[in-house]
DNA sequence: GCAAGGTC
């Protein structure tokens, strides 16, 4: 109130309060004094309220008006507004340009001039923004045109609340000229930028390719048609991957993750599903704990418009549309803000107060009101102007204008009362399985509190229920190794667009939607549903762009942008050489463009002729079935700079993949065995060698695990420990079949075969998937097997063979019948180690070291992690894309 | 006829 002081010898003085828009202006008023009178002026919307205020000690009559956002606009004087006259590299860097009160202002700027006449005192109450401190200079150079010795104060508040006016009331400042200045460096620099590159290309490709709009610029239009474009690309050149995972169900038919998640690589999941097979598995974990679904943050304008595209199906342009008209009838408050956090000064209950009478969700608000009201969280964001969007008057469905604004308004109310509301809280149970070396998981979830689930329903919580198991059990599983194919990114969304620019800084909260609106006038883009895509004209421009080398495209100018005009607002910088600097990079761009310009013309007609046909065939309404578009693919794949080159990556990529079998030709596998040297695998022949090896048809056979062709009699497939032949046996103790090892006693390798096999005759007949030798088995008449009789391959991992009940265990635990009961339990607690390796099914004295098993899950080095091994998991290969390895979470937890 | 940023 110091500042006043002076003032107090001349009695009552007249102070002009100006703000941003009239509904602040309105909202002072009310919050200083409800007793103040309202006048018209000549701008119908923005009122001029007075009434009596005490600032400190002295007694002021209070004038507040409003303006409605910038009073000027930057232009091109009228000589520059023929086209053709004017080279655009002179629109962009010589060309004067002046900053006006635009004609529909100049009732606001007479209502500023006349109200400072009578007024010794000015309070600039502009939003506190970059944008705002720029107003308020225009604001105060309007009045002090008028009246130079008006005095000027800066007006700094957070809300408009009582006590945050009244705080700005006690610290007012001076304006800040190097915020203005940094908005002033944007705006010349956008006109400049935005007028020449337009004029350019529409006057390069208007005429010369018949079409009828503007071929705009924009800084922020186009990096969000690059956005739109990006994902069609992504789209049509995505080629499908096949993946292989490990399928787990119980016996109550609960399915588990692998926690390998998918491999790229049938075989590397064959062999580990060979190793791992079994029918029963160790519950090596049950976890529950309480979980909680968060509640929503409070609604920023972002948010608000992403909100209304996904779960209300309105476009961002359409819902701000209609949370205007809301915001000018009273219902909610302003619909433009950044922030996303409560002040501490706003009176929440009261909000939830006006809703209590309200016919759908006035139950639930007086149980907010009575007991159940929980602090809104509190987000990252505030632009020091605005609340975040909540209701102000309770409006009921009949209230409503029209169906879409009662979507609105419930959105907006329901997000406000889930912000007060509690948070869902559920039990979550995870369920770790151990099947031999692999290890699945599941999750399930019960919600036990539905809090602000039950208001809001624009969110979901799925439960999923597990079954109840201990810490030990042995389960009953079914095994089978499933594939899938990866799919293409989805169409983008306008939801996820909207996201992608925030993300980048194009755009602000209040003009995101806007730029939406423009490249589909602009026809650069077309929007179905909440899908948007590029239109060929919005495709030809970009990949010209592309082609040529351009990166206009791009978000990164933008982003240059503005951190270019945080130096100006910081003062670091002056504007001019921000202004100069940017003028003078985008001159070289447009020369260069200037000088190409015949290859763009070539360029931007061959793509417009590659994709002559591409809106009429992009008219499904499903986009997601959509084949990819050949005629881009094959535009783009003739605009490939240089083949040779994208040939040489190809084959760098696939260096690591490149070493075949000198016996079949099939790529071979990496696999890192316990004492640190690398078997190179033939998972067709099933032949491997050490990788220091030279490959040679001689050293490719020294390690041999399997071999396809079988001319002996008695052969069937080679022992996985000591690779000699497997041979149909018949068990002393039991009568039943097994294979044993023909290296026995060295070797105790033994496949048993279900007890129900009554005869087993080998084919001659092969596998289909495995290549190994059929078996012709008969069962016994108490075989819970329909048929009785069936050619089976019997080839440990081949999925044919497990429709059998086969097992896999060793002779030593056979001879010593440790084992060999029914209770498969006995099995997995008896299994017999080898101490040399760790391996299963052998004992140390015929350990050979590297075949403990075929895949060793070890720790690889950091040159092996790079490129060879993926280091969770061990396995070469990939995962899909976008996703990392699932052994990590399994490592994580173990840990 | 051109930009982007305020605003009704």
């Amino acid at each position: 109130m110091n500042k006043f002081k002076t003032a107090i010898k001349f009695g009552k003085i007249r102070v002009l309060n100006v703000a941003e828009k009239p509904s602040v202006a309105r909202s002072i008023a009310t919050v200083l004094a409800r007793d103040h009178t309202i006048e018209e002026t000549k701008s119908p919307y923005n009122k001029l309220f007075k009434f009596n205020f005490k600032l400190g000690e002295q007694d002021a009559e209070m004038w507040m008006t409003s303006v409605t956002g910038h009073l000027k606009n930057l232009k091109y004087p009228k000589q520059y507004q023929k086209w053709d006259k004017w080279d655009p590299l002179i629109i962009l860097k010589d060309a004067e340009i002046e900053n006006v009160i635009s004609y529909e202002k100049r009732f606001l700027e007479e209502n500023l001039q006349r109200f400072a006449k009578q007024c010794s005192q000015l309070i600039l109450w502009l939003d506190c923004d970059r944008e705002g401190e720029n107003i308020a200079f225009e604001v105060l150079e309007v009045c002090k045109a008028t009246n130079p010795q008006i005095k000027v104060h800066r007006a700094h508040f957070s809300a408009v609340t009582y006590v945050d006016i009244k705080k700005a009331l006690e610290n007012l400042q001076q304006p800040d000229e190097n915020l203005s200045n940094s908005v002033l460096a944007r705006q010349e620099i956008d006109l400049r930028i935005g007028a020449s590159f337009t004029r350019f290309q529409t006057l390069l490709l208007q005429q010369q390719f018949n079409l009828s709009s503007i071929v705009s610029y924009g800084p922020c239009q186009i990096p969000t048609l690059g956005f739109v474009v990006q994902r069609q690309k992504e789209i049509d050149s995505f080629v499908k991957e096949k993946f292989w995972f490990i399928q787990c169900v119980d016996q109550t038919g609960c399915e588990y993750n692998w926690s390998r998640g998918n491999i790229f690589d049938e075989m590397i999941v064959l062999l580990l599903f060979e190793r791992c097979f079994t029918e029963q598995a160790q519950v090596t974990d049950v976890q529950q704990k309480e979980v909680q679904k968060w509640k929503p943050y409070p609604l920023s304008t972002i948010e608000f418009e992403k909100l209304a595209s996904r779960k209300l199906k309105v476009s961002a342009h359409k819902a701000m549309d209609l949370a205007e008209k809301l915001y000018n009838r009273g219902y909610i408050s302003y619909p433009r803000t950044e922030t996303n956090k409560f002040p501490p000064t706003i009176n929440l209950q009261n909000i939830i107060r006006d809703q209590i009478n309200h016919p759908v969700w006035g139950q639930y608000a007086q149980n907010l009101i009575h007991s159940n009201f929980d602090q809104p969280r509190a987000g990252n964001k505030d632009d020091k102007a605005h609340p975040p969007i909540h209701p102000v008057k309770m409006m009921s469905e009949s209230d409503a204008q029209t169906t879409q604004e009662w979507d609105i308004y419930q959105l907006i109310t329901r997000h406000f009362l889930a912000c007060c509301s509690k948070n869902a809280k559920g039990s979550e149970t995870t369920i770790n399985l151990q099947v031999k070396e692999e290890s699945f998981y599941k999750q399930g979830l019960i919600i036990t509190e539905k809090n602000f689930l039950e208001i809001y329903p624009y969110d979901e919580w799925s439960q999923s229920s597990v079954p109840k198991y201990n810490i030990g059990d042995i389960i009953q599983i079914n095994l089978k190794v499933q594939n899938g194919k990866t799919s293409p990114p989805k169409p983008l969304t306008e939801a996820e667009l909207i996201g992608m620019m925030d993300k980048n800084g194009i755009g602000t909260d209040a003009t995101i939607h806007e730029h939406i609106n423009t490249i589909q006038e602009r026809d650069y883009a077309i929007k179905k549903g909440q899908i948007i895509k590029p239109t060929k004209l919005g495709l030809a421009l970009v990949e010209s762009y592309e082609v040529l080398g351009f990166t206009l495209h791009k978000p990164h100018l933008r982003a240059l942008m503005e951190q270019r005009m945080n130096e100006v607002a910081q003062g670091v910088k002056q504007k001019n050489e921000i202004v100069e600097a940017t003028i003078k990079e985008m001159s070289g761009i447009l020369q260069e463009l200037q000088q190409k310009k015949n290859l763009i013309i070539q360029t931007f007609g061959q793509y417009l002729e590659a994709l002559k046909d591409y809106d009429e065939n992009n008219d499904d309404e499903n986009p997601q079935n959509r084949e990819p578009n050949q005629q881009l693919q094959q535009q783009q794949q003739r605009n490939k700079p240089t083949k040779k080159e994208q040939q040489q990556q190809q084959q760098q990529q696939q260096q690591n993949f490149q070493q075949k079998c000198n016996t079949c030709g099939t790529q071979l596998v990496e696999i890192k065995q316990t004492n640190g040297s690398i078997l190179e695998v033939c998972l067709q022949c099933r032949q491997a060698q050490e990788k220091s090896q030279p490959t040679n048809t001689s050293n490719f056979q020294t390690k041999t695990f399997k071999t396809q062709t079988n001319h002996n009699n008695e052969e069937t497939f080679k022992c996985n420990q000591c690779h000699k032949q497997m041979k149909i046996r018949q068990s002393k103790i039991k009568n039943s079949y097994f294979f044993g090892c023909l290296g026995y006693p060295q070797c105790n390798q033994a496949i048993f075969l279900p007890d129900s096999i009554k005869s087993i005759q080998r084919t001659e007949k092969k596998c289909k998937k495995c290549n190994s030798i059929l078996f012709q088995t008969e069962y016994s008449e108490n075989s819970t097997l329909q048929q009785k009789s069936q050619l089976l391959c019997l080839f440990p991992g081949c999925s044919e063979g497990l429709k059998t009940e086969w097992r896999n265990q060793s002779k030593e635990s056979q001879q010593t019948n440790l084992n060999y009961s029914k209770t498969k339990q006995g099995y997995i607690k008896q299994q017999v180690q080898c101490k040399k390796c760790n391996g299963f099914g052998h004992l140390e004295d015929v350990c050979n070291n590297n075949t403990k098993t075929m895949i060793s899950l070890i720790e690889t080095n950091q040159e092996d992690k790079k490129d060879k091994l993926c280091p969770s998991c061990g396995v070469t290969g990939r995962h899909p894309k976008g996703s990392t390895c699932p052994m990590k979470r399994v490592k994580k937890k173990n840990q």
